[in-house]
DNA sequence: TGAGTAGTTGACGTTAACGTAAACGTAAGG
DNA sequence: CCTTACGTTTACGTTAACGTCAACTACTCA
């Protein structure tokens, strides 16, 4: 069969760590903590596209204001999809729970903007207002 | 003038941190930080509906996860509406990159979301099979 | 008057998420 | 062969955001 190439491409801990502009440390801390898996060569880390998926998944965890064993337990639910009866119940559980925490920092969020554009305009209006007087006494 | 009676209410730090669920060490910390300002009655913390409010925001930035010095950043944005020229084009700009920030966390979430849903269909199926498969059993 | 109850100010402890430095291995290049 | 670049582990340092005493004050109520 015509085995596709597609994801074959390895990095090293330096070059993932630039691509997206993390330390090698924190690579390091995320293996420890059970996030990453690299491949060793000898001892060298060797990092392949899974990896960079996670590390993605990672950051953006990070940007929701998640901690790093929040995040493991977000791949663990990701990981456990095929179990049993009492298993699947328990992620499903879950899983409700996590979106109703997304959607609550979602409105929090769209409450967060409508208050920044009451600020904004209060401000655009002060603005506008002290660059009009300003206009009249360049005129005097 | 018939002065409205509404937002008069005194809250001591005990009340206040039963309300929203904190101790009373965070709201001194947040004190200290500069985030709240109560009135003092001798020693005493005397926290009025301007320190509620403020308080809620400290927790919603929380949620958003903004570090405090952060959430003291965005009052200050609030409280400096009325400055001069160059006062006024830093806040909008820096109210800007906030909403920028806000809108990007939107997406993510939004990606977050998507993964969920489809964990979550996946997880469905799978005990939906186990399920009929368990009535056949019991059909035997 | 004595015991609670609630508040105060230090000050030290703790956890997460790295930063940073030391001491070492290894492959490439001049 | 020696340097340079990149990697490794080990371990201690740091910052934020509190937790947790300890020692003290002030008020109330039986």
């Amino acid at each position: 069969m015509d085995q596709t190439e597609t994801g074959n491409q390895t990095y090293s801990i330096g070059q993932l760590a630039e691509e997206f502009d993390v330390t090698s440390r924190a690579l390091r801390l995320y293996e420890e903590e059970g996030l990453l898996n690299p491949l060793r060569e000898g001892t060298r880390r060797i990092y392949r596209e899974r990896d960079r998926v996670r590390l993605r998944l990672i950051l953006r965890g990070k940007r929701l204001g998640w901690s790093l064993s929040e995040i493991r337990e977000s791949f663990d639910l990701y990981d456990s999809s095929h179990g049993e009866e009492a298993q699947l119940e328990l992620m499903l559980e879950k899983l409700g729970q996590r979106r109703d925490v997304l959607n609550a920092q979602k409105k929090d969020i769209d409450n967060a903007l409508a208050d920044l554009e009451r600020i904004a305009a209060n401000a655009g209006a002060a603005l506008r207002e002290i660059r009009s007087s300003q206009r009249k006494l360049s005129h005097g």
